[in-house]
DNA sequence: GCGAAACAGTCTCTATCTTAGACCAATCAT
DNA sequence: ATGATTGGTCTAAGATAGAGACTGTTTCGC
């Protein structure tokens, strides 16, 4: 049996159809839109590629470099860069098992835009807390 | 670090890379990736601002505009770009409500940063679907 | 030798989040 | 008067994420 083949860890759900019909405003020709998004929108997918950036990790420290994350989560976000030739998967049959994930050079290109984004979250940062400030200050008086 | 003693194929500790302010910052709302992340890690955050991209819109456009998203969660991802300062929200009161949204100037440099990851996206699609044809074939001859 | 730990996952149960769609009050077209 | 449109809100149901127990192997401490 394949890895995660069949259990219930992976749900293939139908993809959102919105790219099928669709406002121009969005979405002009096909839908790699929906690609991108739905990929760095899985709220860990992202944090994985920028975790992987200056070396390849095994799933033990990813799990360790990201707290946060739940084993489930990180097998399935890692699957899905590997389905999508971001990354690829690496195992030595040693005495514990090794597995090595690292960027393909698709996934490297896509770590700088990424980095892009968050070089934007850094200098936006600030800013972004007092506008939620503002925000917050006028819903309690309101 | 006893397992592996001769094997060390790979550095066990965390790098983190994402996360300049260390660590302890990631779990703390203080770390800047976190908060782009967990916004365009909404499925539908990052769809509202390209939709929003050339001009403002009301509520209801929006929500032709995006087809799959329900009054609920456009609402919410409405008010979570206006607390954070990417968008603002005009009401006019006329004979039915009118609500404008349009993006702020924060917004709009956001836009920039969205738009160059789906150029990305836009070059990478096929290698992408080339991936995922030769991940389904591997797995099911598994 | 025995129990524990680490490796890389997987499975189940539960908590949370999303969705669909009814509902609201006002106003306009038929 | 009926129904549609405006911008939402609310709730029940269904999809998804998270915690953590469990698997099986090997090496470590005692």
């Amino acid at each position: 049996m394949s890895r995660l083949s069949k259990g219930n860890l992976l749900p293939q759900t139908a993809p959102t159809p919105w790219a099928t019909l669709g406002p121009a405003s969005i979405n002009q020709g096909q839908c790699p839109v929906r690609d991108v998004l739905d990929h760095i929108g899985d709220k860990w997918t992202a944090l994985i590629v920028l975790t992987l950036k200056s070396s390849p990790s095994r799933f033990s420290a990813l799990h360790r470099a990201v707290p946060d994350i739940s084993k489930r989560m990180l097998t399935q976000s890692l699957r899905n860069l590997e389905r999508d030739g971001l990354l690829s998967r690496h195992v030595f049959p040693t005495k514990p098992p090794a597995v090595e994930y690292r960027l393909t050079p698709m996934g490297q290109s896509f770590l700088r835009h990424l980095e892009s984004l968050v070089a934007w979250a850094e200098e936006n940062h600030p800013a972004v807390r007092e506008a939620r400030l503002r925000f917050e200050a006028a819903n309690d008086e309101g």
